[in-house]
RNA sequence: GGUCCCGUAGCUCAGUUGGAUAGAGCAACAGAUUUCUAAUCUGUCGGUCUUUGGUUCGAAUCCAAACGGGAUCACCA
């Protein structure tokens, strides 16, 4: 039995029977604190089909729910709100269903697929806090995504080449001295940035001089000559010369390395892994055939162009006039290649919002195209992370780097730890695994926390804590419940049945109130693609979850029965919290 | 200029899809530990929900306009 359901089903079986009513859907509310009850029914929307005074039909309503539908105790209407008070017995009861359910929160199997393609790293550069926040992103959906009966593929689509992995090979190859990450001591990945930065400060010298020479900054830009050697180098890759092809094969086997190592410590792993140097090819098919059926058309200049001005978009280029592709083209390619291998209902694309544009594009063309998987494509957008100094820019070197992040809260974790001195008894290993878990529950919990599609400032001095609404705090909350599981065992308490009908406080109600949100929070988040309903959620449940431990002792409460409840009811909310923790990416320590 | 996103407490953010007197965290201040982990809890302080109009029993939420911030409108990716 499930109180919210048993209200729902009870009302409309009310309306029905006293005014004849057939409502589908009713939408019920927590009461506000200030008011007597949990859940509440609001009545105004009814006063002008019944002609009824609000009172009249909370009133009505009210008391047939006490009669029949055997959760209510009471109910009192004030103005149009009808405030329903919950029998004991009854919440004891939901509550047993949801605490001795191993799956509760998580949905069956539906039998649909879906593609989440998140990452996409480009092979010049160590990631950043942005590539963070779209890395637990991804993550975090697709873990949702499974919590809903979705069977998930994970996909990433590396960036492997282009004029942007060739500035780095250029510059490698001009002021590199044959240096390795062994010899630099830096990891791949940053070694690479390293040549990256390089080649554009030497870049941008080239250009003032040009200018100083007279040339305006555009054309200088165009015939410098380290980017014309960039593209010469570009050519002679796709040509497939052996010198260059071997110098990118070294070089982006360093980044895979360098990558490989933080895909492992931020604990993101993908199912499939597309590489760009494999797909940049394809797409071009797809523009013949849109050529042939009319959805494309092309101009004097050989270029080939779709018109989207019906959808209120522009005319969109998708393949250049010396018949080379453009972005768009290779997307139309992969787009296809991946519904071709893997059939999923649906797909998704982790992307920063500056691509909302491109997306409505390509979603848009395949529509036209008469793609059966089109209207299953979303694009998850999300803003950008800034810095109080404002944008994030690699070339400028002030990005926050991902590795030194994690590194830095490390340290901040174990100084803490220690200032604690609760853990003195960890070995060096278990310690370290627990600074590492507390880092990451602070950066990913600080990352998903803000709904996806706004903008978020990130201040390096004090964006992230450990108090508060944070991942720690709810990291410790776990922790807290842990040890008094560890406690009831000890004293030989097994939690295999259910809790007798005790008499509960408040905060106790509440707290069962909070659980039984669980399975439509995790509904609602896969709805709107956003992991921070999520952590919202969590921070909820350790809030209120806190607050009794205040009030009411757990292990030494006297009466058996009620001790037994509540060793119950901390037992779920810790499953819960690590349900809840667990769908953002985020751990929980046993101690610390 | 066109299109899209955003604007809520000093700061960072919620606000269950139109409901009651708009909520958290941080910061500041005052308290709580003979008790299961105080990385906690309680309280105080803090608001013209950018502005103006409209829709209605009722608007932070929907519509329109203005203002402010951002993105995009590349034969870059």
């Amino acid at each position: 039995m499930h109180i919210e359901s048993t209200i729902k089903s009870t009302l409309q079986a009310a309306l029905k029977e006293i005014y004849g009513v057939e409502e589908p859907t009713i939408a019920l509310q927590p009461t506000k604190k200030d008011f007597e009850g949990f859940y509440t029914f609001v009545t105004f929307p009814y006063t002008k089909t019944l002609r009824k005074a609000p009172a009249e039909i909370g009133n009505a309503l009210g008391q047939y729910l006490q009669e029949k539908a055997g959760v209510v105790s009471q109910y009192n209407v004030v103005q149009g709100f009808l405030n329903l008070s919950i029998e004991e017995s009854a919440w004891v009861n939901t509550f047993n269903d949801l605490a001795l359910d191993p799956k509760f929160g998580f949905w069956p199997a539906n039998g649909q697929s879906v593609m989440v393609e998140f990452s996409s790293p480009n092979t010049n550069k160590p990631l950043h806090l942005g590539h963070l926040r779209n890395n637990f992103l991804g993550d975090s959906i697709a873990k949702i995504l499974k919590a809903n009966g979705y069977d998930v593929t994970m996909a990433c689509l590396v960036n492997d080449r282009g004029i942007h992995i060739c500035k780095s090979m250029l510059a490698y190859a001009k002021f590199g001295n044959g240096e390795t990450p062994e010899s630099a001591a830096l990891k791949g990945d940053h070694l690479i940035g390293k040549y990256y930065v390089i080649f554009d400060k030497a870049y941008k010298a080239e250009i003032e001089e040009l200018v100083a020479d007279g040339m305006t900054k555009e054309e200088a830009e165009k015939k410098a000559p380290l980017i014309l050697e960039a593209q010469e180098l570009l050519r002679k890759w796709e040509q497939e010369d052996a010198d260059t092809v071997a110098l990118w094969q070294k070089m982006n086997g360093w980044v895979y390395e360098g990558f490989g190592a933080t895909y492992q410590k931020i604990g993101v792993h993908f199912d499939k892994i597309y590489y760009e140097s494999n797909t940049y090819l394809l797409g071009k098919d797809i523009v013949e055939e849109g050529l042939n059926n009319g959805v494309f058309f092309k101009k004097p200049d050989n270029s080939v162009w779709i018109d989207l001005t019906a959808e209120g978009l522009d005319e969109k280029l998708v393949l250049r006039g010396d018949g080379t592709s453009v972005y768009i083209t290779q997307d139309l390619g992969t787009t296809d290649l991946k519904f071709e291998d893997f059939h999923s209902n649906k797909s998704i694309w982790v992307v920063g919002n500056e691509q909302d544009y491109h997306f409505q594009v390509l979603f848009a063309i395949m529509k036209r195209l008469g793609r059966s998987y089109a209207d299953g494509c979303y694009h998850l957008s999300y803003g950008m992370v800034d810095l109080p100094s404002g944008k994030m820019k690699s070339r400028e070197g002030t990005v926050v780097d991902a590795d030194q992040l994690i590194a830095d809260m490390e340290a901040t974790a174990e100084a803490r730890t220690r200032e604690l001195g609760k853990i003195e008894d960890f070995s060096g290993e278990e310690a370290k695994n627990l600074y590492h878990k507390l880092a990451l529950g602070a950066v990913k919990y600080f990352l998903l926390k803000v709904d996806p599609k706004k903008r978020m400032l990130f201040n390096p001095e004090e964006s992230i804590d450990f108090q508060g609404n944070t991942g720690p705090f709810i990291q410790y909350t776990y922790v807290r419940i842990r040890s008094v599981m560890r406690k009831a065992e000890q004293m030989g308490i097994v939690l295999t049945t259910p809790a007798q009908n005790v008499p509960l406080t408040e905060i106790e109600k509440e707290v069962i109130f909070c659980l039984t949100d669980f399975p439509d929070r995790i509904a609602n988040a896969a709805r709107d693609y956003s992991p921070a309903l999520i952590a919202q959620y969590a921070f909820d449940l350790a809030k209120v979850y806190n607050q009794l431990w205040a009030e009411v002792s757990v292990l030494n409460e006297p009466d058996e029965a009620l001790r037994y409840f509540r060793i119950l009811l901390s037992k779920a909310v810790g499953d819960t919290l690590q349900k809840a923790l667990g769908l953002l990416g985020i751990g929980v320590p046993e101690r610390m």
